[in-house]
DNA sequence: TTGTAGGCGTTATCAG
DNA sequence: CTGATAACGCCTACAA
């Protein structure tokens, strides 16, 4: 039997309301009363209860993340930073692992966002459709890693990422560099490719060779290893640094010298890419800000409707957040003896 | 404005209380009235305020997970096992990263643990007097990866695990082993340290070299690789897959050779055991089922007090749920080569 | 500056 | 089997 806000009223000697403003609005009490309630509160180890306060108030303290994989670095450093920020804030953080299913998410969108103030939403896998529907239910809602019209978002720069790694691959003489793409409707991927095309266009006699949609794990980069091989490149970007690492596993496993005979470079520098030897050359996401970011974002600007009507009916997006990204270059790359050659 | 139970019990002409018995306890009711009732809050796109439900039923439908770093693949792992059985348990989580500090940490489960159905505390860093407090809270509490006198647990079998990697170790030719531990006044470390020496003193002719304490994160591995070839040790068992990974690192990079020079062995069995070539050698922990698990004990058993006193008076612990550990041997062990010359 | 009173949405208790 | 009615703990007009 907790102690309730009446329990220190009554022994405060003073009046429900009273004991409430004391610890709810200070200023309105008088300073030696306020002291008093608060420090009988103390004594007592008066705890509000959060679900009363709730229904009235409509608010619930707890923000909901939603994310495909938790034991996906990437996402694991992302929900460290939301955790992190939210706290700070007072706020609790339900979290929800979708399993990298659409479908799931949505259900689970729908689920927890009604009992929280509002929802981060990372890498969503959902389909647009879907998206449109979650925004239109009266949840706060925020996007990590994809944009769409209508919704707040923080991203990264993702085009720029690869322009990096590839100027950089390029410069190493590499000029057929193959890409492990992310998992089918990413929107990251997508950004990504769109990226990789304009940069190699960029970069006379560059070609890019397209290894099709990955599972965004370790076995995903083992599977496609043997195609970067059999297509004859000399490099290899892959859509996160655990694809990356499968690639180096199997490639090293094929006696395929690293980076020798091919380079490797990964995204997101998750803690992941400084395991192995080689160290990855990787484009470094600024994961915990990310976390960070998406929370200040939706806490401070997307009150209930994050979209937005234009005096022509059209929906506005809040603009995104976009954090910029950095190639770190490490041993996975290093100079490529044969590039030239090919 | 959301549909509220009224609004359903208005428009399907029934009082509020039929309506939610209706969706709550269906056998309680007229079955066509109960049809009627479901098929009109479903129109209506009912959903429950959980607030108001918990209000009266004292019930919130949340668990609470104290971990001690989210980054870490084992923690991550079992948030997930938590999350998952949580989930199909119609369970939302609510997620605390300690940052490993003991004092955070039992900050977190007291603000926290008032507004949930119970805690799971993973490999608690706090105080066994902390963890007395936490107890004699109204919350009930499962601790993982440790034992207290009192609390509901679920652990994994330590010394076992230790026992099979110096036996491994042993029967490879090692006699010197070394031991990189885990954080001073970690639980499973002291298990561990007891499993080792007992092992060690079973296997004649067995050294057992002590290298202290080490964060449990990768650059621990890497900080004390160096103190493992001056003590001249030809094998090297550490906390974790992280710490050995980083072990491993420093080896490689001051030339020693693995396994041929020192065979290395990590313990969970992390994803990120199989990320590095060699590939380590470790003890398999069921993570997830360690998380599934701690949810099931949770709810199923530590209803509010899971210690009783007997009729003498003492404090008696629910028996521990234990799970068995299992060597999986891999390429960072190997043949040791020379071990036998030592 | 303080107290009184009403109600947030639900479930539980009872009477019918 | 069903329907009033009373809480649950808190906040907040409103009145004093």
């Amino acid at each position: 039997m907790p102690v309730t806000l009446q329990d220190v009223a009554r022994e405060a000697g003073v009046s429900p309301a009273t004991a409430s403003r004391a610890l709810n609005a200070p200023e309105l009490v008088a300073p030696a009363r306020r002291e008093h309630v608060r420090k009988v509160a103390a004594q007592l180890g008066y705890r509000p209860n959060r679900a009363a306060r709730e229904l009235i108030t409509g608010r619930t303290g707890n923000l909901c993340l939603v994310v495909p994989d938790l034991e996906n670095p990437f996402f694991a450093a992302v929900a460290k930073g939301v955790q992190a920020r939210a706290r700070a804030l007072g706020l609790a953080v339900v979290v929800a692992d979708s399993e990298e299913d659409g479908h799931l998410e949505t259900e689970l969108v729908g689920r927890l966002g009604a009992q929280v103030d509002g929802v981060v939403l990372c890498s969503p896998r959902m389909t647009d459709e879907a998206l449109d529907e979650a925004l239109a239910r009266d949840v706060p809602l925020l996007l990590v890693n994809r944009e769409h019209p209508g919704a707040a978002s923080v991203v990264i720069d993702n085009a720029d990422g690869v322009r990096q790694a590839v100027a950089h691959l390029h410069a190493l003489g590499h000029r057929r560099i193959a890409y492990a793409g992310g998992p089918a409707g990413s929107w990251s991927d997508a950004r990504r490719r769109e990226g990789l095309h304009r940069a190699a266009a960029s970069l006379p006699g560059t070609e890019v060779v397209e290894l099709g949609h990955v599972a965004p794990v370790f076995d995903g980069g083992v599977s496609v290893a043997d195609l970067v091989v059999a297509n004859a490149a000399t490099a290899v970007l892959a859509h996160n640094d655990l694809v990356a690492l499968g690639i180096l596993h199997r490639l090293v496993a094929r006696g395929v010298r690293v980076p020798d005979d091919v380079s490797v470079v990964g995204y997101d520098d998750s803690p992941a890419a400084t395991l192995v030897a080689p160290a990855l050359t990787t484009v470094r996401v600024p994961l915990a800000r990310l976390g960070r970011d998406a929370v200040d974002a939706l806490v401070n600007h997307a009150p209930r409707a994050a979209r937005r009507r234009t005096a022509s009916g059209e929906t506005e997006s809040p603009a995104p957040v976009r954090l910029s990204v950095e190639l770190v270059v490490r041993d996975s790359t290093g100079v490529a003896a044969t590039a030239g050659d090919a």
